[in-house]
DNA sequence: TGTACATCAGTGAACGCGCGTTCACTGATGTAC
DNA sequence: TGTACATCAGTGAACGCGCGTTCACTGATGTAC
């Protein structure tokens, strides 16, 4: 970490060192929308005006460059979502919220492809990320659950074992609502005691059906899994939330 | 293209030839997994005990290999998933297809998870996929709509409009069932004529909200977005198929 | 307030390595008469 | 069946370029007395 050396907080030289590094990164963040996670510490240096050894000043190791911008990447997702959660006034319309946060993290994506890509596509060979991410990369999903916490608190959902898993139809591998094994059930009560305290592991897991179908489709557009599928892509997106959101039950 | 000079097709050469080629691409795809998609020639070259230079007899650049091995890797996956769904006796047991063509789907990508990067994954900067790719892509996803198809055909799926955005539930956005905009029912309905005649609309949109889930969880568990999440990935995923099968209504 | 000193940013050269692609070439293999 | 010829596979050298990282260095900037 070359973050901090020995700069004085609040010094001159500390808030221009600061500068720089949010320079380098910018400069840096253009790059990977040509050369994806293959990112070239000389060619960042050259479009800089310094030599490349220069950006040893300010970053150890490409490899805590790329954290530096994941990391960023994670929490101008998360920030952008949380604003348009927070922009719908009608707290109680889970449905809009829900719909206004993936309209967000599919706005983020296309307005920022390269930096999707790289928190959410394929792993970069050799790199690791390390647990400081962590808590960025959960930002997005707190907003998520928070709209079901605040449906199930409000009691507005309330998913019941007979409406999922419910037999009005025939099928012949169907044997009533789904049984959950004890791992997952044990996962599943984690993340409710750090996230949501007495939501429902029924409701969670709709949630993350609507979380995994979210990222699903964003992934999918982005990397071209739609093309010559479905051209109009916003009005689909759209379709597939609200879809989603009745599904969910908001 | 280099791969048929003017040798005369079922000859020794020819049969040598070939047999060069899938050998390359075996040792290309040994190098996927740890380069991800920056393979390279030389490195290939150098596996199998030739300059790099005698490549070129085979395939006419980089790229022309990448895309032979993403044209394969998408027929492995839809053979694999073909085959499990071919494999469930009971045709009429839309439930039971659907989730071994699931786990199907993340048996190949658990065992080749550097191909699976290179077909859902973030795109190879500079590489455009040629058009031949298309239809090797489509069989996965075929198989699943033929699902959805017999389902319909059997009588034993018939999505209403009252069972999605029925209005059990007071919500302030809710306003009756999803309104399909002109440009996305153009494009549904161009699907639906190429690929399952007779399907109704609601349905297919239904499946493909499966189809995005599906890859969406196969993925975050492949690029690490379920770490620190779930650590129970099979059962995880099994319940979250389930799921799925239950709202598609099968 | 002025001076001596420590700390910083950035330079330039070098190390050691990688890559895709081209090109003239040598033998070997197959083909046609 | 044997020979002349065309076609092939693979070689080795080269072109021109890229990369991350280290290291001794020069000035400039800030700090402490």
């Amino acid at each position: 970490m070359c973050n901090n050396l020995t700069v004085p907080a609040g010094s001159i030289r500390a808030r221009v060192r600061a500068e720089m590094m949010s320079e380098i990164k910018a400069v840096a963040r253009g790059h990977l929308e040509t050369d994806g996670a293959n990112l070239s510490l000389r060619a960042v240096a050259r479009d800089m005006g310094m030599v490349s050894s220069a950006l040893y000043r300010y970053f150890a190791s490409r490899d805590e460059l790329l954290t530096a911008l994941i990391l960023d990447a994670y929490n101008a997702l998360g920030a952008t979502v949380e604003a348009a959660d927070a922009r719908v006034t009608d707290r109680g319309d889970l449905r809009g919220r829900w719909l206004a946060v993936a309209r967000a993290v599919r706005g983020w994506a296309l307005a920022h492809p390269a930096e999707y890509a790289l928190l959410f596509g394929s792993p970069v060979p050799g790199y690791a990320a390390p647990p400081d991410t962590i808590a960025a990369a959960a930002r997005t999903s707190l907003v998520l659950v928070q709209i079901l916490a605040d449906g199930h608190a409000g009691g507005v959902i309330e998913p019941t074992t007979a409406r999922i898993g419910g037999g009005e139809r025939p099928s012949a591998s169907r044997s009533g609502p789904p049984q959950l094994g004890t791992a997952v059930r044990r996962d599943l009560a984690a993340l409710i005691a750090n996230v949501a305290p007495g939501l429902p592991e029924e409701l969670l897991l709709l949630g993350m059906t609507g979380w995994l179908q979210l990222f699903g489709t964003v992934s999918f557009e982005l990397f071209g899994q739609l093309n010559n599928v479905i051209e109009a892509r916003s009005e689909f997106f759209d379709v597939q939330v609200t879809l989603m959101c009745d599904l969910i039950g908001i």
